[in-house]
DNA sequence: CACCAGGCAAGTA
DNA sequence: TACTTGCATGGT
């Protein structure tokens, strides 16, 4: 992949606390709404996270209703700004002085943060090495004959972590490369698709 | 018009 | 424990 597509430079987001914010916004949603909702926060000029919860609810849900889900990923923002304000400074980054497993585990105790949000935060915002599992790696991986798509997430998550040597910039390159390919693929459920080109992985066949 | 997108939590049996 | 449902916008 990294030698058909080259280097992805992901996440797309100029700030750890903007990569945060966007991993919550772009929960089950198109990556282009979630960047109209932060693009809506950047021109109130409120990106920020004392900033942000300065807001009330209602203003925050109205501010990034283009990304969908927008009262209840309102709370669950807030949810998470709470928690970094009060564990990081307002900053993810620091999340970096932390044991990652530690670090880990108090993101997943956040309201509305689940395993792959937490992920992409730990290693696109806090630059920990904790690999991102989404629809797209398991639908690759389910594609490929190796492994179920319905694997629990954790166990995917561990099926990397064992293979590969902890490596913010492998991991970070990885999944981003997964990314660009699986949404090459079609989606149909069935385990197989023989319609589905390999030709984003050019001249590597699986 | 139907279907989908980089999940997660709460409810039910 | 295992399965189902709600959440909602904008693009194809």
């Amino acid at each position: 992949m990294s030698r058909a597509l080259g280097p992805s430079r992901w996440w797309p987001a100029k700030t750890p606390f903007e990569t945060a914010v966007g991993a919550v916004l772009a929960q089950n949603t198109n990556w282009g709404n979630a960047s109209l909702a932060i693009a809506n926060i950047e021109r109130a000029g409120v990106m920020g996270c004392a900033e942000l919860l300065a807001l009330s609810p209602e203003t925050l849900a109205e501010m990034i209703r283009p990304a969908g889900y927008f009262r209840l990923k309102a709370a669950r923002l807030r949810a998470l700004l709470e928690f970094l304000d009060a564990e990081s400074g307002g900053d993810p980054a620091n999340l970096a002085a932390w044991p990652l497993e530690a670090a880990r585990e108090r993101l997943l105790e956040v309201r509305g943060v689940g395993p792959e949000t937490a992920d992409s935060i730990l290693l696109y915002a806090a630059g920990l090495p904790s690999f991102v599992i989404d629809a797209y790696t398991r639908r690759i991986l389910s594609r490929h004959g190796l492994a179920p798509a319905d694997s629990p997430y954790e166990e995917l998550r561990e099926f990397f972590m064992d293979a590969l040597e902890p490596d913010v910039p492998l991991y970070n390159e990885f999944h981003a490369l997964i990314v660009r390919v699986g949404s090459a693929y079609c989606k149909t459920k069935s385990p197989a698709c023989t319609e589905c080109p390999l030709e984003p992985f050019g001249d590597i066949h699986l």
